[in-house]
DNA sequence: TAGATTGTTAATCGATTAACAATC
DNA sequence: TAGATTGTTAATCGATTAACAATC
């Protein structure tokens, strides 16, 4: 199971709950394929991985795919997150409408300064201070870090010392991932430097461009 | 020039200035493995590749790896980008201090409804139907999404027919990129998705977990 | 010199794909 | 039946690593 696996099963549930509300009841590994990006050996490939099987002629029902996926990545599991840092990019984040669409809710917010955080959300920010002791008390696993680079390695050290499992990370540091925690780095301006790099490679060297 | 290989020279970049930055003049393969988390084997071959060579005894120069680096990654380009959508996350991108850091300027930002726009910058924000001309008249080829998903797909379609070669994209679809535009998706809730699967399932199954 | 590190080759590894028999 | 699609195996591909000779 590694990353990229996951990420295409998570795309494909998308898609196929997309596929079901308009009305579809069967697809071929090659729409999916297509509409990923991937081809459609891959697709059957992920299928038979968790033992999902098909029609050889009629293609794969949307719903027995809807349901195994939701199997395996974990349906309604509770999807609560904490928020540590609520600068820009935190309060942004704390809005956004597309975590609730996932079922994923931000139910506190932590920030050096909580009295100087414009917050127009209901989600309550607290000081900074109060972090183990919430994680604590609410059984927090995973923790959205949203601080200046300078203080990201030392929250990171914090929210693992106060047993958070997982942390998605948007300070422009790549932290490390551990046993006890598993780090996604999101590295904003790392994505736009390299895409302005590819785009200049691109235009020098046409053919040789291998894009994502 | 795939784009692994290039987020691995832009990270080399970046330690090698802070490194040099604080006087150092020197550095080994296994140093800058262990920082960027790859081996010391990656990291020579990768400088090879670059024909970078260093000292069978003392490592590589600094000063030289950074010169190349610069050389090769085009250092004083000029990095102007335009942002399409001026909501929450947009805002917040307008102030990101990192842009500048990195010598990344958001020259204009266009929304639907330039007149709800909370922007607290000097960065102008002008009506999307301006964004054609705009982009010609400045020469821009670098733009930076985050509308919402509805309009994503629209959006980029119009982006590739104004000529612009590169789309960093944050709405929650994945775009697909073309041979003449070039766009890398930066989708928030699936990175929290997948952190939740890892977490979940290096949780049951310790030893089967390959983070990143 | 002895020890350490580079530079490079060959081996390994894992993921993706081609291809095709099975079969609806 | 003829045609199309699955499921799976073996081949391919590319990236990473192990290993070691070269050498400072």
């Amino acid at each position: 199971m590694n990353k990229e696996l996951v990420l295409r099963l998570l795309k494909y549930k998308r898609l196929l709950q997309q596929l079901k509300s308009l009305g579809f009841i069967k697809v071929f590994s090659n729409n999916l394929g297509d509409a990923i990006g991937v081809s459609p050996a891959l697709v059957r490939k992920d299928f038979s991985v968790l033992s999902l099987s098909g029609n050889k002629r009629g293609g794969y029902h949307i719903d027995t795919l809807v349901e195994r996926l939701n199997e395996v990545l974990g349906k309604n599991e509770k999807q609560d997150v904490v928020l540590v840092g609520c600068g820009k990019i935190g309060t942004a984040l704390m809005q956004y409408r597309e975590f609730e669409r996932q079922g994923i809710r931000i139910v506190a917010g932590f920030d050096r300064d909580p009295q100087n955080v414009e917050n127009p959300t209901k989600t309550p920010v607290f000081t900074d201070r109060q972090l183990e002791e919430y994680v604590a008390k609410h059984d927090i696993r995973i923790a959205v870090v949203a601080v200046p680079e300078e203080s990201a390695a030392d929250v990171a050290e914090r929210l693992q010392q106060a047993g958070l499992k997982g942390i998605l990370n948007f300070a422009p540091v790549e932290l490390k991932s551990s046993d006890q925690c598993i780090i996604n780095n999101v590295n904003i301006g790392l994505e736009l430097e390299n895409l302005f790099f590819m785009v200049k490679y691109a235009q020098e060297q046409p053919a040789a461009v291998a894009p994502e």
